[in-house]
DNA sequence: CTGAAAGCGCTTACAG
DNA sequence: CTGAAAGCGCTTACAG
């Protein structure tokens, strides 16, 4: 089927020998035709390969059917973990079944950021966004709310205003994680985290120090920017303490990585001083050696679950916040009991 | 500057006491109203927050605003590789300046692929496209050309019919890396390549095979799916042989470090008994034991070239295939001069 | 230099 | 159940 000229509810319209309100409303599932008119029409506009022109749609009051998501990282961080493009390809899948289009953009903070909500806005370009990396007390979600521009948090709980959240459980899975390292005879246990000030770090860490305080663990917690290089840095450092720990919780894969390299550069062997666990776990995780112990998230159904409640909250419908499946505990080859707690 | 209601260019006409076919003209630098005017105009819109409806503006004629990125990749895969992210932030730098979004979409197969195409060419969805992921005898090639939707391959050279494209000098730092290998005395050289059938796994095949028999190595080639546990098994079957290469050239990162777990698995000193190599260098290449020498590719810049030239081409100027930066070698701990060679 | 008007391809009240 | 018409917010010939 060649097509090379567009093809619009006009030239349906002729060859059906009706107006052009009536195939819209044959298109549309609306009532105003029969039904065997409808049929006849969905037939022709298949045939003549006919697709709604997204412009015009979107210009008669419709929606644009697009969702917009912003990315406010740094190039070379941006890369670094798989999350963002496993949540993308979760979101696109429930996204396919209503035809509607994500649009990407790229920047450098959240000034940017909020400029291209209002822009977005205002161009009318996308019919509701994706809100990813909350902080406490963040700027953005005022933003959204004021514009009334629909929007699904991906993250919380709490600290995303009135704007609905997907979020999944860390803090639970955290718990989890620290006690079978306790239940290791583990005492000293550092967690190597990800960017201070965002949410899920905040988070995680709270539930690091209750239940190490619970359990009297000595506990310490370092961010970093989520890079190897600073999570190489900072396992050196704590390996270099006096009473380094004898169990390390990375917030990402490449850091857990970087942590193995530089036990092997400092002779700690890996499990037997040190134990090493990753936050989502990955096949970089299978294929180091030894294999890491890692705490495992369905994303592409967190990102599924996060497309599925925009598009709910556009049918009308009443979201409230939702919680994606819990994580799991992966055990591997790189935790085990010490051999000097 | 609460912004609640929507500014159109009647609300600017209105204030002042122009058409809105004047405000228009004012907006888009089109000749027709005075300087004064124009700037008068400017800054009203800049004072109300306007911004284009893009339905408006693409419904009448001008542009959809939009550019369309189709990835035909398994979620398991498509995190694998940072190159992808780096590119999209490369080419949003170059699209920012012109207001022009990206549309993401992730599909199984060509097929969907296709398809997308053609909904979106009916759409009016986007101005152009990019295409990724190359093959030989690519039937994507076809239809972009049939359907007219312009389009920038990332890739090549060659094999992208009349679509200009843009790409890297794989073949040619292929050379370098096998000449320094040659030079500190290997000749048994293995390469664990990215996919069969993309171009671009097939022109550094190529220039392998080439460069290795210009300099009577003994070469082998398996190409395997991008991902870590190919790559460790692959090494696995290579370091097993009655003959085992002495180095090994992987085709990205994680493949490289899951050789390298491999390696220590089967007590193979790095570099001592095998030199390991990886393309696009990366955070993991620096951070694993021992560093990875690597061959590094500016892919941000390959991204910006590539959004750049499909700009050129949308503004009706003659655009011609593009080479962009040539890699560099990185040279790290995992390659020396073999042992036993 | 400026204004009035048609048109892009849809949707949606409003009559019949 | 169907048709004629207005309208979404722009752009762009066409008169003045």
């Amino acid at each position: 089927m060649r097509v090379t000229k567009r093809v619009t509810i006009a030239d349906i319209a002729e060859k059906a020998g009706l107006s052009k309100g009536a195939v819209s409303y044959a298109l549309n599932g609306q009532p105003g035709v029969s039904e065997s008119t409808r049929q006849r029409v969905l037939r022709m506009a298949l045939e003549l390969g006919w697709h709604p022109n997204s412009a015009a749609k979107a210009l008669s009051g419709a929606r644009s059917g697009a969702f917009g998501l912003v990315m406010a990282r740094s190039p070379e961080t941006l890369g670094i973990e798989p999350f963002f493009m496993k949540l993308i390809s979760g979101m696109e899948a429930a996204m396919a079944a209503s035809q509607t289009a994500l649009l990407l953009q790229v920047v450098a903070d959240h000034d940017t950021e909020i400029a291209t909500y209002r822009r977005w806005w205002a161009e009318r370009r996308v019919d509701g966004v994706i809100l990813i990396d909350l902080r406490r007390d963040d700027r953005r979600v005022a933003v959204l709310e004021e514009l009334r521009l629909p929007a699904i948090v991906v993250g919380g709980p709490g600290h995303h205003g009135g704007l609905p959240g997907v979020w999944i459980d860390d803090a639970g899975v955290m718990v989890v994680v620290i006690e079978y390292l306790a239940a290791l005879r583990h005492r000293r246990i550092a967690r190597v985290a990800g960017v201070a000030g965002m949410l899920h770090t905040e988070l995680r860490t709270q539930a690091f120090d209750e239940v190490s305080a619970r359990l009297g663990l000595e506990s310490t917690t370092v961010t970093t920017d989520y890079t190897p290089d600073q999570g190489a840095q900072v396992t050196r450092r704590l390996l270099s303490s006096a009473n380094p720990p004898t169990a390390i919780v990375y917030d990402n894969d490449v850091m857990a990585v970087a942590g193995v390299s530089v036990a092997h550069e400092m002779g700690v062997d890996v499990p037997g001083e040190l134990s090493i666990m990753a936050w989502d776990d990955s096949v970089l995780c299978e294929i180091v050696h030894p294999p890491l112990t890692a705490v495992d998230r369905d994303i592409t159904a967190y990102g599924r679950h996060v497309a599925e409640h925009l598009l709910a909250l556009l049918d009308g419908q009443q979201v409230t916040d939702f919680e994606s499946q819990p994580p799991r505990l992966v055990v591997r080859g790189s935790t085990a009991r010490p051999v000097n707690p």
